[in-house]
DNA sequence: GTCTATATAATGATAGAC
DNA sequence: GTCTATCATTATATAGAC
């Protein structure tokens, strides 16, 4: 990674964060340029479409790290409830690294949602497909496994939700520990 | 109720599309004036508090909507399983009457979290702790209970999250089925 | 109770110097 | 690349007539 893209990433690191805490019609330039200890007019340098190139952004680098983190474990060599627990140990990973509540949750609700709501539509049947591919291999029948891939995500974004809630930090990690418990064996 | 409550009652519920839809910081006056059909100056006479209030009194309203037509029911003669039942029955009731994603969650998530989380995250504690006696009565150990209770609040929320990102409407009533089927009997 | 008109502050965005 | 200064627009909020 050069040094140019380490600061790139560091900067949308940053922005992330104003993203996640606030929504998008919280995350104000005044805020966003105090984050980043950059004047609006040098985030105007990085990103001339202003807030919406920044959300776009953001939204497609969510979704790559989440693909890469996570639903990427799903496939390889490995019998299925083992990918099954790499894939929330990875998921588990990405919030770590990223910050809960996810991005792409945050950004589902707000304004956003207009512009970008049928790519994360389509982004989460595709994985959610994925996901059911899984529980087939492990055995289930397909009706059986869609219910089973749809209850992981609803855990998935639930315990975020429900973190947020109730302002316990290690819900989130007992929910995915709860969540281990029902896979396939 | 009167005709001026009606009136009142009528006027939150539009009030409350709005936040939903939009956000705390997307709710701005202008599309709650459009969306109540009365003019800002009008809204200031029954807010005089202005955005702060209208979502001190959808807060303090919706909480006592999910009490009274969910959480509420976890009481009574019957057995537990039937207790269980009428609750998941009760708060989907709420999310027809009161629309999807719930108020609760989508102030939790924007700045008014800053003014009203600790009174959200009591009043979740309250409910987790109200869901684990039932599952107690119901035979299981108060740690089996307490995970239950934890597992019900995440399918609840992360359903109506998954239903924002993957914009399926019936994806709500799908998860709640497949909730039913978790329950002791 | 509702309106029009307006005040004041904050917002997203640009121009141009360095 | 970053800054200061500034723009036009929109935001919340208020005054006062009806």
């Amino acid at each position: 990674m050069t040094e140019a893209s380490r600061h790139r990433d560091q900067l949308v690191r940053q922005l992330g964060r104003v993203f996640r805490e606030r929504g998008y019609e919280g995350a104000t330039l005044t805020a966003l340029s105090r984050a980043t200890g950059l004047g609006k007019a040098s985030l105007y340098h990085h990103f001339p479409g202003g807030k919406a190139e920044m959300a776009e952004v953001l939204l497609r680098t969510a979704i790559a790290d989440v693909q890469r983190l996570a639903f990427a474990r799903l496939d390889g060599p490995e019998p299925p409830a083992a990918r099954l627990e790499r894939f929330v140990a990875g998921y588990q990973a990405y919030l770590e690294e990223s910050g809960a509540p996810c991005l792409l949750g945050v950004l589902a609700l707000g304004s956003a949602r207009a512009v970008h709501g049928e790519t994360l539509a389509a982004q989460f049947r595709d994985w959610r497909a994925a996901l059911a591919r899984v529980f087939e291999e492990a055995g289930a029948k397909p009706k059986r496994a869609a219910r089973s891939a749809a209850d992981v995500l609803d855990v998935l974004y639930g315990a975020q939700m429900v973190t947020a809630l109730t302002g316990e930090p290690d819900h989130l990690q007992r929910a995915f520990k709860r969540l281990l418990r029902r896979f396939p064996r």
